[in-house]
DNA sequence: GCGAGGATGTCCGAAAACGGCTAGCGTATC
DNA sequence: GATACGCTAGCCGTTTTCGGACATCCTCGC
């Protein structure tokens, strides 16, 4: 049974789902790759872990915190192996740093596949806390970012 | 958590497959269609569903037991509405009749998907109790059965 | 009688298209 | 010379699309 809720922040209403106590997936509304079986999910607004999440990311935007710690689980089920470690090497971008893409690619062992890593990352279920934000081109273009690029220079001016 | 355990009958050994309870599949080892996630699942020979299967099955063969009753749930998640519609039509001819592909289109309301419905009677995950082998062409061949006509014709045989 | 063809829902494989890319050049502008 | 663009041609996992193949049957023309 997944879960959800909706959750204000400064740039805009964002959409969290929960399945078994971890985290599944934070959109803003209507981004790009928004999720499709919405309709099928429960609104439950205190579930535990959107408790701590509200918290986390109010701190997050108030720039009192710098590093999410709460249970996640990105991609449920389906999500490919390439993808997940796309993520976790996303996951590993720490705060106020960039990487590119064709690291990201490097890092997950496919050292030509900076495309299909740029593909990836803008299927990261899991926005902000997963910061697909900090990957920019090899240049230091924004490139590109689901919930648009204006959010994304946001963030990464939050963090600078 | 899906579990399996592997029945022997006369026309040769059956895999079945259970969740929470209910009955899932039955198919021929190596069948068409045979399910593909088997490594998956977990063997597990006395839930108490498979107990109740191995008994009425026996009895079935003996030719002391017409139907069925045990919980069943085909098709789990996937499985489209018209292949579900198809089940329950398949489900609900009786012991030693027989009908047609086309009659059972006409049951789902598709009176012109004779040939879909024998697509989806082919992929029927409950053999035997789901009568698929009551299914027959209009002309009254068999035409066919994932388990091989052979098994087809010897269950009419049982039932006449 | 007999052969050909069209209707039908789903699955499966193959092929093509599609991206949040990049390195390499050739020009253009100071 | 530097630096900055802009274009191009490869790169690669995923998604989408498309074309058959099926456990059929009725109709139509010969």
């Amino acid at each position: 049974m997944i879960t959800s809720t909706k959750i204000e922040s400064p740039l805009g209403t964002l959409l969290a789902s929960e399945e078994n106590g971890a985290l599944t997936g934070l959109w803003f509304i209507g981004q790009r790759h928004f999720p499709k079986g919405v309709d099928g999910w429960r609104e439950v607004a205190d579930a535990p872990v959107f408790g701590q999440l509200r918290q986390e990311l109010g701190e997050y935007f108030a720039g009192t915190l710098r590093e999410f710690d709460l249970p996640m689980n990105p991609g449920g089920s389906h999500a490919t192996v390439f993808q997940r470690d796309v993520w976790k090497a996303i996951a590993a971008v720490p705060f106020g740093k960039t990487t590119t893409y064709s690291s990201l690619a490097q890092s997950c062992g496919k050292p030509s596949a900076a495309r299909a890593a740029g593909a990836a990352t803008g299927r990261n279920p899991i926005s902000i806390l997963i910061p697909c934000h900090r990957i920019v081109g090899s240049s230091g273009a924004l490139t590109g970012y689901a919930g648009g690029l204006d959010r994304k220079r946001a963030l990464l001016q939050l963090e600078s």
